[in-house]
DNA sequence: ATATTATATATGCATAGTCCTATATAAGGA
DNA sequence: TCCTTATATAGGACTATGCATATATAATAT
């Protein structure tokens, strides 16, 4: 499971509660690898169980107690052992694609709205894209060095290329249909 | 559900078995939406219990009896109705992504054999994409038009889009490994 | 005054999807 | 002769994920 590395990958930075996580997890790889809160805390739960982590609950006054998890020695060798290993599947599933292949039983009218409205989808992800650098800022200082710094932007890049691909692709699309170059039948 | 429109979106060309549609996935939408057997046997009965197809018994001597679907005018209707609205949401889940957000923890030698790793995955994948266009042939017979072709070839430039977008990150990525221009700490 | 947001965790329920196995028969290859 | 592949369907078990809700309190915004 992908999650559990990705939990142990912040934790191996800083002691983190599921809340904090779930904070990082938005600000910083959201855009490749979206997690819901309870998914986090069951995820806690079981890297808890299975050694890779550690839970020191801490009192408070007037909010509830917090679970900070920290990373154990094992959870670190565990990290490294993945990090170095091969690349997990990456899933292409693209459920708009699917709309794409069927396309040819609307309208060259539908079929040019449908277009215009990923290309409208995608420039608005990009610009989103532009703004996760400085959302990243607030966590720099507790665990990102230069070297990780670097890291993380180039999952960005990455992000930024491929939408950026898609989009030509859209746009090259839209041109074909405004050009008549679509088959009628 | 993203599979039950792509069943219905074949069965609107021809009716055909379970079986039948195991293949046609596997040589056509694979590579955006990959669909195992079982799933494609529930999904089909669940259409029929929804009303938007219809099934046939066909008695066969030597083999088990085919159970041959068929779309129904619900199921046509359901199938434009959906294609004409709004796309479905792509899931960009990547996890390949996780291990390289992470990587600053790996030595320089191990990085450049993870993005050479990637490198290669992405060319043995594009290399794939070009082999579909000539797989899709037996089928193109039963249920295609150059219109529906034109469609199907559109979700093979996005695939092969997004794959060389990547790569091409992934060579830069090599580059700057070799050209010692990641942050040593 | 009221509603929302922030802090913090937990659980129940549903669903999509994967993997494996079972059943049955015939043809073809090693 | 034995193994695999092709034809054809079905179901159990499990996992990841998502959505909603519950609990509890304080601060802030309308």
């Amino acid at each position: 499971m992908s999650l559990e590395y990705a939990i142990l990958g912040f934790l191996n930075y800083h002691p983190y509660t599921g809340y904090d996580l779930k904070k990082i997890f938005d600000t910083s790889i959201r855009h490749f690898w979206p997690a819901d809160q309870s998914q986090i805390y069951r995820t806690l739960a079981r890297l808890t169980e299975q050694g890779f982590a550690e839970m020191e609950k801490v009192a408070q006054d007037d909010r509830p107690d917090r679970k900070v998890y920290s990373i154990t020695e094992a959870g670190r060798e565990e990290l490294m052992k993945w990090l170095a290993g091969p690349a997990p599947l990456g899933d292409a599933r693209n459920a708009p694609l699917i709309q794409v292949f069927f396309a040819g039983q609307l309208t060259d009218e539908e079929i040019l709205a449908k277009f215009e409205g990923f290309a409208a989808i995608m420039r608005a992800i990009l610009e989103q894209y532009e703004q996760i650098p400085a959302q990243i800022i607030p966590y720099q200082q507790e665990i990102s060095s230069p070297r990780e710094h670097f890291f993380w932007l180039l999952t960005l890049d990455n992000g930024i290329r491929s939408m950026r691909a898609s989009l030509d692709w859209a746009e090259n699309v839209i041109e074909q249909l405004k050009q008549r170059k679509v088959p009628a039948k």
